[in-house]
DNA sequence: CAGTATCCGATGCGATACTG
DNA sequence: CAGTATCGCATCGGATACTG
């Protein structure tokens, strides 16, 4: 560690790039090498696969083969969950410090759609599948279809073909401030920021569903208002 | 903050060397432009003062000029408080699972006189000035000169000419291990790995006064034995 | 699907020299 | 003492292509 008195050869690791995303991942329920694709957006499959390697030979992550012996998992050791740890007092530090004025360039649909999806509380909707289309607007514009059932939830960045039971429109930026707790839900529906259509029923029980980042309740440190 | 959901521009921050260990050194208590230099040796000058302007720019430095108005200090406002916070977390995590065969190259005299001098506790000292001489054996031979006084404590690099009080002789790598908690003091002393030479009054002081690192307490959760 | 190999361009950093 | 400016090398990582 670089905190120590020693100079490592490499100051590697969490230094590197992707590296802190990656065990956030891991951290957050992400096994397969494609979901941890698709956590960490952006990032070059041969960086990922680099990583975990890296990340296996410190002995942070171990790699096994899943329960049918067919594909591999990858899983946080004892030392990879300490890390994590870290990396989730990183992510409390950002929302209480991170620069307010946020690029729209900078949120990218896909991780977003990801992250939401893995907050949604399944057992707050109705028996039977429901599937709810996404449109994003903004910047980047662009659509998904999530699938949800009771026992199991699916994104797709095209349309299925099942009938949709519910189409969320709202500017990518405007979801991503929600998201983080930036602006009350409530808000953003009252003015119709964002826009559930479809039956009454399920429209009313969105926010029920819809949960936040789990750092949206941590309060911003820096003051709105003032400029410096 | 890369942990959130959008990319910033600039994956800069405590991901770029260096700046983490300035962080640590400013948590510290360093606050002089020399001190840090000395906090965080193996820096270039340019590159300290590059990383200060851009702790400044993200609000996490305060600079301003010392009660005199003369010279410049340098303070962490409260969110680099708080950074600091997971810097120590990142130097408790290094403790419990960073490699334990430490290569003697990486061990860094200066380095470690500069942590030693902070932790010693000078109220255990007698009323008039000890100069203590350090010889570091090792890969990398150097010696210190410490002045030990009830209200003020300086090193020098060469002799400074007082008369020398006690002298103390030990392996860098040695005295790194002890100073990490990897090894008892005493034992090392037993088995005169360290030799503290001088009236018997001062030696018999030495670890009374001679603290250690604030993460020795912390043991290892890395079996010393297996290999894997 | 789950990777690996290679190549090339960007940038980060260390060395050196210079300034108030 | 407390910096800043410049410059060239090394390394990091993104793109692309290929493999079991």
């Amino acid at each position: 560690m670089e905190i120590s008195v020693r100079y490592p050869k490499q100051p590697k690791f969490f230094t590197q790039r992707w590296t802190p995303l990656i065990l956030r991942e891991l951290g957050a329920g992400s096994h397969r090498f494609s979901e941890l694709q698709q956590g960490v957006p952006r990032i070059p499959r041969s960086l990922l696969s680099q990583r975990l390697n890296e990340l296996e030979d410190a002995g942070d992550v171990d790699r096994r083969m899943d329960a049918e012996g067919k594909r591999p998992e990858y899983h946080l050791t004892t030392s990879g969950q300490e890390f994590f740890g870290i990396v989730m007092a990183l992510g409390e530090w950002g929302q209480r410090w991170a620069n307010q004025d946020i690029d729209p360039e900078d949120v990218d649909p896909d991780l977003l759609m990801w992250d939401m999806r893995r907050r949604i509380n399944l057992d707050k909707l109705p028996e039977q599948r429901v599937t709810v289309q996404f449109d994003f607007q903004g910047v980047r514009q662009q659509s998904f279809w999530l699938m949800l059932e009771r026992s199991e939830l699916s994104v797709c960045m095209f349309d299925p073909g099942f009938e949709i039971d519910m189409i969320v429109t709202a500017d990518t930026l405007t979801l991503h401030k929600v998201w983080m707790g930036r602006t009350p839900l409530q808000e953003a529906l009252r003015d119709e920021l964002i826009t559930p259509e479809g039956p009454r029923a399920l429209t009313k029980a969105f926010p029920s569903w819809f949960a936040l980042n789990v750092f949206a309740p941590i309060p911003s440190a820096v003051s709105q208002v003032s400029t410096n």
